[in-house]
DNA sequence: GTCTATACTTTGATAGAC
DNA sequence: GTCTATCAAAGTATAGAC
């Protein structure tokens, strides 16, 4: 077979915590989904479900930061590639059904006041986002600073269009947030 | 006394919701800081935890609904009206430890696709805030569908910066955001 | 080492004493 | 009506058979 248990675990968790959240999933449910005995989870995680959450939001993070690379490599400029991330975003919620949007907001909220290892995780994960967002309109041209902040601008309208429309199940929210985070990009580099 | 103990527990759950979510959230550990008797719950909500979060959502809504009302109301123009709203939240993020942000986002996130009438409950939340917001720009000018494109942007905006203070506890994120918002309303009214 | 059965705790919910 | 005792189910974690 093509995937190890471990990997089967990882990829389930990954969906169903992006899902249900964290306190949403339940062990039993992850591994009669994932096709996996239930020690398996002990075995490749010892640190129980923390371990495994933990890797799971480092995974879900990294893919996540390939598939924004992904696009902003075919784009043929910065606005242009916001405006497509956005525009995939709101895709992709269509085809299933309003359930998979940011990997791990939901997640990153519930542990942000209950459980430091995992905010931690999620913190990390946003921080490599922010930096690489940086790193491209620097690129482009901004300065260090403006970069910055027009990155946790742009993300901040990525993640809060995400829980409008997935709470509305609607596309509207991130079809407007997207024209208008495009249109920031490209007031920002014309500055 | 002041209080009765169905708002006690209203109350109380408001709060346990907001900072740790509804599938965090236990209903033994809801009366045990309400101190109220745990039949209560079922004497006051039938439904059980269902229709205590149903009411908890809708009546969170509201207050925060309230909140930008009155900062709305304190404010010279929009664009400072907006700046103040995100300087608040960015100062009870320090006060309560960043554990105090939008009300009903994790709750939102996580019943999105695993509880249809919750979920509802949280879109009327959402769409009475967007509808108040966009009253409140197109009395300052704007058409109806640029008021709601930008009170779209501003929420997201918002509830974005939430995310991201809470998980990277630092204001960065609601301090940037504000302004990038704040920017956004001032040229919306200005062109 | 892989997997099954079980232990122990906590959950939401209910019945009934007062 | 207010509150306590208890239920069945699901939660995480562990022990041990194979």
């Amino acid at each position: 077979m093509a995937t190890t248990t471990k990997d089967r675990i990882l990829d389930t968790s990954a969906e169903l915590f992006r899902r249900q959240g964290y306190m949403g999933t339940g062990l039993k449910q992850l591994v009669a989904e994932a096709g996996a005995p239930f020690g398996s989870i002990y075995h490749f995680f010892p640190g129980g479900k923390e371990e495994l959450g933990a890797e799971t939001i480092r995974r879900s993070g990294e893919l996540y930061l390939q598939l924004f690379v992904a696009i902003a490599a075919e784009a043929p400029d910065a606005p242009s590639a916001v405006s497509d991330f956005f525009a995939g975003a709101a895709e992709t919620l269509v085809e299933t059904d309003y359930s998979d949007a940011c990997p791990i907001a939901t997640v990153a909220l519930e542990v942000a006041s209950t459980n430091d290892t995992l905010r931690q995780a999620t913190a990390d994960v946003f921080e490599s986002w922010i930096d690489a967002s940086t790193a491209y309109y620097t690129a482009a041209g901004l300065s260090d600073e403006k970069a910055r902040a027009l990155s946790l601008s742009i993300l901040s309208l990525l993640e809060g269009a995400f829980i409008f429309s997935r709470a509305m199940r609607s596309t509207e929210p991130m079809r407007v947030t997207g024209a208008a985070a495009s249109a920031m990009v490209r007031e920002a580099l014309a500055a």
